[in-house]
DNA sequence: CGTTTTTTTGAGCACTATCAACAAGTGTGG
DNA sequence: CCACACTTGTTGATAGTGCTCAAAAAAACG
C-alpha cells in the first residue's frame, strides 16, 4: 500500500568487500569456476536502496521476486492481530531473502530494513533459470536454507527453554558469530543497529524487561553497547552465561578473519 | 553408544497409504512420471523398524544418511545440559529426516521415535543422486524444505509471543492441519502419540502446567484426548483461541481429504 | 531547538515454574 | 489373570520470573 517503502537507485558508495559477498560466501563455499561467479555477478549487478524501518516485503502481499542483501541489516518479522511482533530472523550482507515467497501466493512475512540497505533484486525467473543451469549454485543455495534451518531450531531452543539473560545472551553471542563470519567484526566489536525492542522482538520479552536484562550483562562487564556497537567484553564469559555452543553456525564457511 | 537403538526388520504389515506415502505427497506436487515414481520407490524399497521412545539420530554423533518416515510419528529434539529438552519438529509419514545433518560433521539434534516407525534409509550417495539425476526431484525437495521453515518460523512465533493457552491451542490445531493433510485424519480425530511432557517440550512449558492447560482446553469443550487419541470438538473455537491461520501449511499438496 | 524515538525506572501483579506426592494407566512376566 | 514396575497424568501450595502500565530521562533526528 505504502508505494515509497522502496527507492530504486544506485547505491551510494558500495564498499569492495560488500559487492561481492555473496559470491564470497559461495566462492569459500565451493570453489566457484569463473562461469558461475561471472552469472553471480551479473545478476546482482542492479541495486536497490532501502531506508532503515522501511518494509522491503510486506506479510499479507504477493511477492515474485527475491533478494540478496549487499549491505545492511534486515529482520524477517510476524505480527499478531494484537500488535505484537515476533523477529523471525535477522540478516545480514550475503543473506538472500523472500525464497520462502517463491512458494506461497502471499508472503507470510514482512522483511524490514534496521539500517540502510542495499539489495539486488532477482526474479523468480532468473532464480529459477539459476537453478537449472548452474546446479553447484542450487546446491549451495540449498545447503544455505539448511544453515539457516540449523539458526532457526537454536531459536526455538532460545524461545523455549532458556529464561531471559541466558536467552539474550545467546542472541548476542549468535549474532556476534555471524557477522564476524561475514567479516563484520572489529576486534569484538560489531554494528549493532537492533534497538532494544527489537532486541525484546527478537527474543520473545518485553522492552522494559529487556532493557534490564541488558544492564545486568553490562554490569558484569559482559558487554558493552554504545552507538549502535557491541562490544563483546568476554567471550568466555558471555558464552557460558548464554549456554552458548558454535557448533551450529556455519563451519564450512571458510574462517573469514580468526571467529 | 546403544547399539540397539535400531533393529533392522521388515515392517510387519504397512498399509498402502502409508508405502508410497513420499511418492504421493511429491506426486500431488509435481505430477511425478514414470522414471521419478520408480526410482523413488526403488528408494524407499527397504526399510527400518524403529522402537518408541528410540532415537534414531543421537545428538552429537555423526550421521550420514538420511531417512525417509513411511510410517509412525518421531520428533527431533536438543537438550540443554541441565537435561532440559526442546522439541523442534514434529515429523509425520512422508518426511525425511536428517537432512540437516548433511552439512554438518556432527547431528546438532536426535531424532525420537514416538510410535513404533518404520524408515527407508537413503545413503548420502543416493540421496546426492537424486539431487544429480532427478532435478525436478530435487526441486520437490527444497520446497519441503522451504515449507518445513514456514513451520518453524510459525514455532517461533508461537514460543516467542503466545501465552500458555493459545500456545498449546496453536500446537493442536496445526498438528491436526498437518495430520490432516497426509491423510492420518478420520472426522475431526488424529492420531497423538504425544505425552503431556512431549506437550510441555513442544510449547516450552512445564509438564505440570500443560496437564492444567489441556484440563481446561477440555473443560471449554474445545478437544478430547482419549486413547493416544485427539478430537478437536470445534475447529473454528479452538483456531480462535489460538489465532491459527493455516495459510502457511502447505497449500500446495492437494487436499487430501477435505482438509 | 522542537519533535520523535529510544532508553530507563518503579510498583504491583499475573502467569508459569517448582517440588512433591499421589492416582491412574500401561505393559510385563509369572 | 494377577502382581509388579514403570510410565503418564493429576493435584496443591508456594515462589519467582517476567509482564503491565505509566511516566520521565536521554538520545537521535531534521
Amino acid at each position: 500500500m505504502d508505494e515509497s517503502t522502496i527507492a530504486e537507485k544506485e547505491p551510494e558508495g558500495p564498499r569492495p568487500l560488500e559487492v561481492s559477498q555473496l559470491a564470497g560466501a559461495f566462492d569459500r563455499l565451493f570453489g566457484l569456476d569463473e562461469g558461475e561467479r561471472r552469472h553471480l555477478e551479473a545478476c546482482t549487478a542492479n541495486a536497490l536502496a532501502i531506508e532503515p524501518r522501511r518494509k522491503l516485503i510486506v506479510e499479507g502481499e504477493p511477492c515474485g521476486r527475491l533478494y540478496i542483501i549487499k549491505s545492511g541489516w534486515m529482520v524477517e518479522t510476524r505480527q499478531l492481530r494484537d500488535g505484537r511482533r515476533q523477529i523471525l530472523t535477522i540478516r545480514l550482507p550475503g543473506d538472500i531473502i523472500g525464497i520462502g515467497c517463491l512458494s506461497y501466493p502471499k508472503a507470510l512475512q514482512s522483511t524490514v530494513a534496521l539500517t540502510r540497505c542495499t539489495v539486488s533484486p532477482l526474479s523468480r525467473e532468473e532464480f529459477e533459470g539459476i537453478q537449472r543451469n548452474f546446479p553447484r549454485l542450487a546446491t549451495a543455495l540449498f545447503l544455505m536454507t539448511l544453515h539457516e534451518s540449523a539458526i532457526l531450531h537454536e531459536w526455538e531452543v532460545n524461545l523455549g527453554r532458556r529464561v531471559a539473560i541466558p536467552r539474550v545472551a545467546h542472541l548476542l553471542m549468535e549474532l556476534h558469530y555471524r557477522a564476524c563470519r561475514r567479516g563484520l567484526a572489529d576486534g569484538g566489536q560489531i554494528p549493532f543497529p537492533l534497538t532494544q525492542e527489537d532486541v525484546a522482538d527478537c527474543t520473545g520479552l518485553t522492552t522494559a524487561y529487556v532493557n534490564r536484562i541488558l544492564q545486568e550483562l553490562r554490569r558484569k562487564d559482559l558487554i558493552r553497547i554504545d552507538d549502535r556497537t557491541l562490544t563483546v567484553l568476554d567471550m568466555a564469559a558471555l558464552g557460558g552465561v548464554a549456554g552458548f555452543r558454535k557448533d551450529y553456525i556455519a563451519h564450512w564457511q571458510g574462517q573469514g578473519g580468526g571467529c
